[in-house]
DNA sequence: CCTACTCGTGATAACCATTCTCACTTTGGA
DNA sequence: TCCAAAGTGAGAATGGTTATCACGAGTAGG
């Protein structure tokens, strides 16, 4: 672990909410002043196999990321006002869907809810 | 809805399988010689927005998409092997988390399952 | 100190899916 | 026929992501 992929990391940790590259780029940047874009791609790259971040989808054709800390299986609500992501446990419950349906073996699944953040939901807001 | 607009639509019936715009512009050819990229992607772009496709993840960096004509509520089941897709009702049932989570309300959710279709769980394979 | 080697890094070129531009054609109405 | 609007195809442009390459830091051996 170099001092760069700890200020991706650190930059990482600075979001409350799902961030692109560009995003993380610039936020690493203000712990490594002159950190390269392929740098953090690099460092995206390692933290995504090592768990430590997990992508949920794309805003304008780039990807988006959110940290995750967490091990246990999980998933994440996206707030589609403001974007803050925050983890939830799997809402499919004693529904797990891991045996057959239409003839599948399902193995693994992936979820994510929308909705608004308390914040957004309390003024309104509405995005998307 | 032009000739080509229908060439793409019969070639995207074609598949059994989330497919690539590149696959869909190659089966699209084998219904109007000639059609061009951009007129393909145009299709997508209005046959998504009509709801009669809808994408389903990536691969390589290309989007994934796959037929969907009905106009219920569904999700679903890819086969990590051959990549076929099939439609299953909401698993989440009666655990539909429409209200609210983490101080989140949720408003909609993105489900996809994954595992081994009926042909490819037979056969043992594995993929991914 | 020197060499050899490995690895992470930064700048930039390359890649490639997707979108844009533009000239042309088609369609439909009058 | 004339006109306007929309669709089309070829290719250029866009932009996120990845590959390439040279450099410096670190380490090991001598």
């Amino acid at each position: 672990m170099t001092d760069r992929r700890r200020s991706v990391a650190a930059a990482a940790d600075g979001f409350a909410r799902a961030f692109t590259v560009d995003d993380l780029i610039a936020a690493a940047r203000a712990h490594s002043p002159g950190i390269g874009i392929a740098t953090v791609y690099r460092a995206v790259a390692a933290m995504e196999g090592a768990g430590a971040l997990e992508r949920v989808g794309s805003r304008d054709g780039s990807a988006l990321y959110v940290r995750c800390s967490e091990d246990e299986h999980h998933h994440h609500l996206v707030c589609t006002a403001c974007g803050a992501v925050a983890h939830t446990p799997c809402p499919l419950g004693t529904n797990m869907p891991d045996s057959a349906h239409e003839g599948f073996v399902v193995t693994s699944h992936q979820i994510t809810l929308y909705g608004l953040c308390a914040a957004c939901a309390g003024t309104g807001a509405v995005r998307g």
